[in-house]
DNA sequence: CATGGGATTGACT
DNA sequence: GTCAATCCCATGC
């Protein structure tokens, strides 16, 4: 049911289409991916884009596997590694919609709110309790799992997007989004801001 | 070795 | 809308 190292040794732009509506899970803790954003080597946002560092090293690696990096000091962010070993390429997670463990992830988070738990790409990790020192780690083979969308699941509706956040290629169509989720980050794509559920 | 920037969040005006 | 917290890592002296 894990995801295997085939579904991303592919473009980092599908990988990151189809991980939309996949189950991530850690240790006590799951939740459905609603969010993503693919980054290339070739694009300035991308950390490879300086080529092989001591800090690049897992996006250069073998597919399948974590990148986790901090992010203003406070902040530990997920990504899964694309593409060819060689290629610098990977997915950032930005938001899930908690499916199991919740009372976890409100302990960790101290918020009660559901959607305020995983909906952002530094909330989703303190809510599974990933940091650091899982970058490097398989997520074919765990700790950290992603499981395909289940069959019989409807296949989600896609929102495409700029990425967010970033200052370099920043109009890039490079974020997919589950439409019909409202666990997706702020600020949402200009094509789910119209539509207000009724 | 010193410096500065960043794929964020939460609190506040 | 603004802004600070806080630390890894790349770069440059």
């Amino acid at each position: 049911m894990s995801l295997e190292r085939d579904f991303y040794a592919r473009s980092v732009h599908d990988v990151a289409r189809d991980l939309v509506g996949c189950v991530i899970r850690h240790g006590e803790t799951a939740g459905r991916i609603v969010e993503t954003e693919s980054y290339h080597m070739e694009e300035p946002a991308c950390h490879a884009y300086v080529g092989l560092t001591d800090r690049t090293d897992t996006l250069f690696g073998p597919p399948g596997r974590a990148y986790v990096y901090f992010s203003y000091g406070i902040h530990s962010l997920l990504n899964a590694v694309a593409e060819e070993e060689g290629t610098g390429a990977a997915v950032l997670i930005r938001a899930l919609e908690p499916v199991e463990g919740v009372e976890f992830m409100r302990a960790r988070r101290r918020v009660e709110r559901l959607e305020a738990l995983c909906s952002g790409p530094g909330k989703l990790t303190q809510a599974l309790g990933i940091d650091l020192s899982l970058n490097g780690s398989s997520l074919t083979a765990g700790p950290i799992q992603v499981l395909g969308r289940g069959a019989g699941r409807r296949e989600p509706r896609i929102v495409v997007g700029e990425r967010v956040g970033i200052t370099k290629a920043a109009d890039l169509p490079w974020r997919f989004c589950d439409a019909d989720s409202r666990h997706v980050s702020r600020p949402l794509p200009v094509a789910m801001r119209a539509r207000r559920a009724a």
